[in-house]
DNA sequence: CCGTAACATGGAAGCGTTTCCAGCACAAGG
DNA sequence: CCTTGTGCTGGAAACGCTTCCATGTTACGG
């Protein structure tokens, strides 16, 4: 019951040649609708599942993609876990198997690994930022590869990512009209595209608003929380009342430094994130960020990197619309709403 | 030079038949010395990688395994994405794929596709609660599985865990020994056999120190950060003087509503934790927590899965111990030690 | 110098699919 | 009634590898 029905099983069942059969399951012109019911049938019945090695054998199509994302994205960020779930969620809603790449230290072999083993249709690449010639390896290869995130140089790349430079626009501006004056920015590692595109949104902020940028108030970040709690310490030294946190895991960093300090938010400085990762998390104030619709983003990746397989051509770069969601760190008027708490006696 | 070195165009560039350049390949024996040293060369040379297909469909193995994890443990518990990475290392460190296979809703239609695929050599399941069904189908199934974690109610299954009993009655010790007089327990979700163990490990540490188990101190929690909150509300209601969370998710909650009520840690309520999620989490004082290995285990649990593969007869349950972290949230003399932050200007 | 291991070698048969292609039936048009 | 075309059908050849088995080769003791 448990082992081994195969094509041939079914088709001498029905009745019909092993052509006859694969046509009739994979929905191939070509078959009788009687027929190809009958067969149905009876492959549900026997539990026919098609052995993916043969399948993948001779068709040269596996229908598993692969995941690469940098290893320490998913062990320290919550952003790299959050993509990861995602994507696997959007592969088995297209029935798609998700291999995982973690990219490690020496990811030369791995790469050719990944290139030449034909276990995979296509890729998605998370997270890339300059010095990683294996990702142009990847690209110049005939894998199908789809980019989430930006590349930090090459354009013209298949690419889904959040709108970095217009939503980091607005949650600056943001801070703007809510009456900071001096606003300082923590950016991501600059080796990284989406980091770059976040840091010019902050600057073309200012220059919409008609006001000056204060290199000095641009402190680098590596998108860790540790780092954010070394920048929040150097930004209150240099009396900000607004930080543009260019990911929640720096945000969240600054305000514990902050709260350390004896500073308040929103009161003192207002605090305004990225990504949306931290938004269950429990700090207080509530933090606004920059949310991004990570679902829809996977989702997008998928479909982009299968219409890749299926062999339309696609260079294109769709650029999701995040929202910016407002939480007590930049709003006076939130103050302290206690989080739903439920009795407690 | 991108493309499709097979095993025939090695073959006939080192002058041998297809069957002896596998078995030179594959470090099989039948094959002179130099030979299979100048076949290894020439294959190396042109850049010759086994298509994984082939290789799955004609020997039945296919040098992947399977990871299924829950889909809310990736996506809200560090654990989940933290045994997530460690499988992965652990599988290249073998040379071996990882197919993730997130357990959503539906997971009865996914696991037959699991098994009968034929694209997995053997599976990984991670944190398997009562009424999960389809992990009995699973392990009454032929195929090659491990558990990391500890089953519920079925025993005789091969797993690889933390040890869970002991190292919480340790835990529950420490706070005995640091003078606490009143301790509360928020437990994990008691369908889970982790969860349970931790509890027990909890009443255990009771009934060594000779003090009666008080059974309104024990408070149900998810694993989740907001239900530490909501127990630790409760608890500070019942004037405990500590507490032992059984993972830091939920002792992170619980200590910041005891901040929120203006409790002290470690001075009106210590804390302890379990898993070490939370070890490099920015909160004051840092967590004593029971941390666990998780590399070694996951390490273990791909060495046992390929095992089993490999047909050696194994049911047994291996425990990894792990260690007992101190930090301040247990001990008063390291009270605010600071974490280092850089000088800041 | 022959017989016999012991080992190296290549041929060929799979593994379970897909897919090309030739054959065939049947309907419509002349 | 014969042609042409359309659409199903099954045979057979891939896909790239492993592995069984028969054949060759070598070295050794008798």
């Amino acid at each position: 019951m448990d082992q081994k029905v195969t094509l041939d099983d079914v088709a001498r069942l029905s009745g019909v040649s092993r052509s006859a059969a694969s046509r009739a399951i994979n929905n191939r012109p070509g078959v009788r609708d009687d027929v190809r019911e009958r067969v149905s049938r009876i492959a549900d019945h026997v539990g026919f599942r098609p052995n993916r090695a043969a399948k993948n054998l001779a068709s040269g199509l596996s229908s598993v993609i692969g995941l690469v994302i940098p290893t320490d994205d998913l062990r320290v960020d919550p952003y790299g876990a959050a993509i990861t779930h995602a994507v696997g969620r959007a592969a088995s809603a297209l029935d798609l198997g998700l291999m995982l790449h973690l990219a490690a230290d020496e990811p030369g072999a791995t790469v050719h690994h990944i290139l030449r083993d034909g276990l995979i249709d296509g890729l998605l690449i998370s997270s890339v930022a300059v010095g990683m010639p294996w990702v142009d390896e990847i690209f110049d290869s005939s894998l199908p590869t789809v980019l989430i995130g930006t590349h930090p140089v090459r354009t013209g790349l298949p690419s889904v990512d959040v709108e970095n430079l217009e939503s980091s626009a607005l949650a600056t501006t943001h801070l703007f009209e809510q009456g900071c004056q001096r606003v300082g920015c923590i950016t991501g590692p600059l080796d990284r595209g989406d980091a770059r595109d976040r840091l010019r949104g902050f600057k073309l902020a200012h220059e919409r608003a008609g006001r000056p940028v204060d290199e000095t108030l641009i402190v680098n970040g590596t998108f860790g929380r540790l780092s954010g709690a070394d920048a929040g310490a150097l930004l209150i030294n240099l009396d900000v009342d607004g930080i543009f946190s260019c990911n929640d895991e720096m945000a969240v960093g600054a305000m514990w430094m902050l709260a350390r300090r004896g500073v308040r938010v929103p009161d003192d400085v207002m605090v305004v994130g990225f990504d949306g990762t931290a938004i269950d998390e429990l700090i207080e104030p509530s933090l606004t960020s920059v949310v991004q619709p990570i679902d829809k983003i996977a989702k997008a990746a998928v479909e982009k990197l299968i219409a890749l397989v299926q062999g339309h051509e696609d260079t294109s770069s769709v650029a999701i619309v995040p929202e910016l969601v407002r939480g007590g760190s930049s709003d006076r008027s939130l103050t302290a709403m206690s989080i739903t708490t439920p009795s407690t006696a």
